[in-house]
DNA sequence: TGAATATTGATATGTTATTACATAATGTTA
DNA sequence: TAACATTATGTAATAACATATCAATATTCA
């Protein structure tokens, strides 16, 4: 069945939110195929893209997975650290890091567009 | 033709540091097989494992692509700049990052074990 | 030397992402 | 509201990226 754009970013978001952990695409069209069995793969890429475009979602590009946005980082970084272990997902702003991303781009008169930051290792329970 | 790991590694970063841009693992294997037709991914993609585990290359992982290592960031952080207008690579080191980088990871109490930072944007060239 | 171990090659397959295009809904103008 | 332009969607196919498996080959070391 057809649905306008901005229901599905929703009905996507939604997925994602339910979860607690990070999805990959097809992971997300397993799930809405329960409710809708001709669901196609480009459906819910495209509601990614839009979804990571504005910001309320994120991909983390090192595992090929997303999340929905959990903070706000207007005008800011994103932080993802992922444990390697369970495979949950902290989510942190980086304003503090700006300031040097931008002496690095500086350096060589790079325009900076877009910083992409994701640290891998192990998060507090799965540490111990 | 079987060769030692050791060899192929170093091949495999030979072909990387002939080109000027970033490779993907298939356009590596393309490659080699002008040389080695019977090459086959999983050759490749074990050498690319080995020298990126190495350091002396590095997988963007936003592109899924490879470049060479040319700085040397011992205990420190790669940042690599993405020109998204003609696809080059600029490999600075960010140690500048990785006090502040510590400060979000203890935040939550997670260990980090390896940092991605990339950043999209224009280089200098593509930017006037 | 020969058994145990590790590494490599080759095939096959799994996973992630995109292209291409027909179709349907919506907005716009007269 | 009719005619048209615009935008978004559904679908199939396929491209691109990555890994599992296992047999064959090399290496290690008693």
């Amino acid at each position: 069945m057809r649905k306008q754009a901005a229901t599905r970013q929703s009905d996507v978001l939604d997925v994602l939110n339910r979860q607690d952990k990070p999805m990959t695409a097809y992971a997300i069209l397993d799930r809405m195929k329960a409710d809708e069995p001709h669901l196609a793969a480009p459906t819910v890429y495209r509601a990614l893209a839009a979804l990571t475009d504005q910001g309320r979602a994120h991909k983390l590009e090192s595992i090929k997975a997303f999340v929905p946005c959990r903070c706000c980082h207007d005008a800011s970084v994103p932080v993802l650290a992922i444990c390697e272990d369970c495979g949950t997902v902290e989510e942190h702003d980086g304003v503090q890091l700006l300031k040097e991303l931008s002496t690095i781009s500086a350096k060589s008169q790079f325009t900076a567009a877009r910083h992409i930051v994701e640290i891998h290792g192990q998060c507090r329970q799965c540490a111990r």
